[in-house]
DNA sequence: ACGTAATGTCACAGTTTGGTGACACAAGCC
DNA sequence: GGCTTGTGTCACCAAACTGTGACATTACGT
């Protein structure tokens, strides 16, 4: 059996005492907290396997913890919300989170979804970058938004990830067609512009607003996170 | 989180200095040394979790050690290699190492890279993976989907496994027709495209659509679980 | 506000890629 | 020798991808 370390954050105390009781009898390593300051206090220090989250917490509330967990780290994230609100359902994966559990749960269930969540992060080896709600995996060569999968075609993808490769960095479009394409295109094209607005379509919330690939005009392009 | 006794073996210091940092910090235990010999006693006696090994040493290299540790254990072992050494990935993988990172590596991915072959170690000890309703026996070297077995030939088991022990990856056909077959085949040929259609007829209840080799379109084959 | 240069946008046709089934050949087995 | 099995190749096709150029739009200097 696989002994997970767990980070609890939960503020009922009847609700906490329950569940860690239940999940250390199924074999997990459990450590609780009521608050979300000092669940990322124990993230930074003690590096759980994985969080389960609260959404209603007093001050930084389980979405909260969430996305600034998501920012740091691959840390998979479980989040239990009280009613069956659809609202925070979709806040909270667009947070990052990797599952979410309504209370009351049992805690075969909580248990059965952490296995799940732990075996999906484990298949995840490869070498992931977030940007918000954008993570590229460099390993699977696959891009997500919002956790959805979004599909790039070769070009795009390599585009992306030269981009990506120098965070903060304008690269012109002299160098992105010699290293993305073949240095046998001509230099007066548009066809970096072109590869970018494609890339825009499909990453970008408002491509005519770009949060991602900025354009620097007379230089290139710049990807920096918002 | 689990803490792992990490050997470093790297001969150089401002690189050894900086990785031993990182991975502590990482909240690994690292113990490094500057040659296969130092490393090769340790072994020995204090019994790591892991080596990472730098393939160019000066003496015994990392291959070399890769090669005798796999004799007498079954010790996972990362190879670092100087970027974009075709030629020392395939030779590492043939001394049997777990997987290679090229420098210089983003301390984050190389934690990653930790514990995805620590994780693989630890389930290949069990001899069994099961994804869904496959089930792959490395130690019978058999198939089985829903129960019943699956006849694959030798060279479609070799090219599964291989594909199985990087779950979540793109492989390229490169690299697959190198470590698969010998890396006497023109690199240009549907050989690989060919078995993993056989392999998908066999294991894909759609194999228009598969669910565990995944296409990616310019790049090559990637096997995640449903 | 205006003109100009730079960039965004779009559709389409030519090209590339991978799926698929057929086939030839070799090796092993009866 | 015939038969079966495994494996590499090939040709064909559908689908996906991509470069291109024309045109629209934007940003910037004056």
């Amino acid at each position: 059996m696989r002994v997970a370390g767990i980070l609890l954050v939960e503020d009922d105390p009847s609700v906490r005492t329950a569940l860690e009781l239940a999940l250390t009898r199924q074999g997990h390593s459990v450590t609780s907290y009521a608050t979300g300051e000092e669940a990322l206090d124990h993230i930074r220090s003690r590096r759980p396997e994985i969080a389960i989250l609260d959404v209603m917490l007093p001050g930084i509330d389980g979405v909260e913890v969430c996305r600034r967990v998501r920012k740091l780290d691959q840390l998979p994230v479980i989040l239990l919300t009280a009613r069956g609100d659809d609202l925070d359902v979709v806040v909270g994966l667009e947070a990052g989170a990797d599952d979410y559990v309504v209370k009351p749960v049992e805690p075969r269930v909580l248990d059965a979804r952490i296995r799940a969540v732990l075996r999906r992060a484990e298949s995840a080896t490869s070498d992931r970058i977030t940007f918000g709600d954008l993570v590229i995996d460099r390993g699977a060569l696959k891009v997500m938004l919002a956790g959805k999968e979004i599909h790039l075609t070769p070009t795009e993808l390599r585009l992306l990830l030269e981009l990506v490769r120098h965070p903060g960095q304008v690269l012109n479009r002299r160098y992105l067609l010699r290293v993305v394409w073949d240095h046998t295109h001509i230099a007066d094209s548009r066809l970096v512009d072109a590869c970018v607005q494609r890339i825009r379509a499909k990453i970008e919330p408002k491509p005519a607003e770009p949060v991602f690939i900025h354009t620097v005009r007379g230089f290139g392009y710049r990807f920096s996170p918002p």
